[in-house]
DNA sequence: TAGATTGTTAATCGATTAACAATC
DNA sequence: TAGATTGTTAATCGATTAACAATC
């Protein structure tokens, strides 16, 4: 929470002259869904999409694309939208995607062998690097072409690798003793997959993915 | 979108007077957040919650928290906290949550087993009904102690059980043309776990599940 | 009592929406 | 040209934040 502090200059958030200009928190997460829209468009093989497509796949109100963008420069042909070869360019250069970061992956049951063996991270430049379970069974499978390592491994792969982001595929009972280590050794963004709220310090970002927050969310629209 | 129009009452979202007062879209989401905190401290046998805790937990404002509920009732002790059990109760109310909802999964890959043996919609009262895959080797093997079904019969299994929100586990490739389907057969929220971008229309709801998207969204920060 | 936390107000900031000239 | 869509402004709405009296 404290990471969502917005720039302090009251005009324009992302001006030309000042191109790094610090993202507010909902405008980073904006843009971080136009690029998986972008992205995705240029495998299909699509050449441009209009602000009004964008916002029907990313759910944003499309005058609001058209000002995001505006605020780095002016991307857009009228009459025809956006490139997306190139709006995906720009929007990468907003994010500042450029260097490359290690995921550690904790888990090789169901949900960390469909995360481990998916292209989800790999395609956004991101390397899984190492894949961890407690159960001795499983030590030496493979997941998306890693060899499963015992948990105890975790502090020097974390630190040989300087591992900043975990993902936690773990039953909700290990979830937390294992953020703890996990913080201790440096992890500053942690995956939450399991049921078990997290207690971190500050500086640390969970995110919890849970399906069934989001259908109570479109099921009170569609009931009401 | 046309979903998220707010109330047109200009003065309190929810007025004693009027309990079932409509949520905004981004209150709706934010009580199915402090809905699934609540049930999971509820499990770990926490008898009280303080709005600090709350915002900790789900990173919504602590004032926005208490501003959300007092809308609906006075629930907390001052000096205290919220009951977890007794807010649990309200905010179910609130939401509405009464009701069975059947839900149908497509694929019985890594993913469609983690979902389909995970207890998160079984927590919230929702019921999946049918397990569906492509491959003809997995017909009749279980998941989640449902057999695996053909995707031939998804529209009869749709139709029975009155299926209005369907998981879509399934490679990119296959998505697109089994939405339409859905669609189709009356599906009107759709969590769209594959790649593909999903065309449907506009009384269709699609959420889709991309870790990449809220990694992208958190390194930003803290790479700046 | 003293400390903690709610319930509530007011000020500010960011998001949404409508509208439209510019222009491809 | 005519149609479509951008870039931009202005108005409105909702979220965030600080502050604090009420009260458990």
């Amino acid at each position: 929470m404290t990471l969502a502090k917005s720039d302090q200059s009251g005009t324009e958030p992302g001006d030309l002259d000042n191109p790094r200009a610090r993202l507010s928190f909902g405008q980073a997460a904006r843009f971080s869904r136009y690029l998986q829209v972008l992205t995705q468009a240029q495998k299909t093989g699509r050449e441009t999409l209009s602000s009004q497509e964008l916002s029907d796949y990313t759910r944003v109100n499309s005058t609001q694309i058209r000002r995001d963008l505006s605020g780095f420069g002016k991307f857009g042909k009228r009459g025809v939208g956006y490139n997306v070869d190139a709006l995906a360019k720009q929007v990468r250069e907003i994010l500042q995607t450029g260097g490359q970061q290690n995921i550690a992956l904790f888990g090789a049951g169901h949900l960390g062998k469909a995360i481990g063996s998916s292209d989800l991270f790999a395609d956004h430049g991101f390397n899984v690097v190492a894949v961890f379970d407690a159960d001795p069974k499983k030590m030496g499978t493979k997941v998306g072409g890693l060899s499963v390592r015992p948990v105890a491994d975790a502090e020097a792969v974390l630190a040989e690798h300087e591992v900043v982001v975990a993902v936690l595929a773990v039953p909700g009972e290990a979830a937390g003793e294992l953020a703890d280590r996990l913080v201790a050794s440096g992890v500053k963004i942690i995956f939450n997959y399991s049921e078990s709220l997290l207690d971190v310090p500050a500086e640390v970002t969970v995110y919890t993915s849970n399906p069934a927050v989001d259908l109570l969310h479109a099921l009170y629209f569609y009931l009401s």
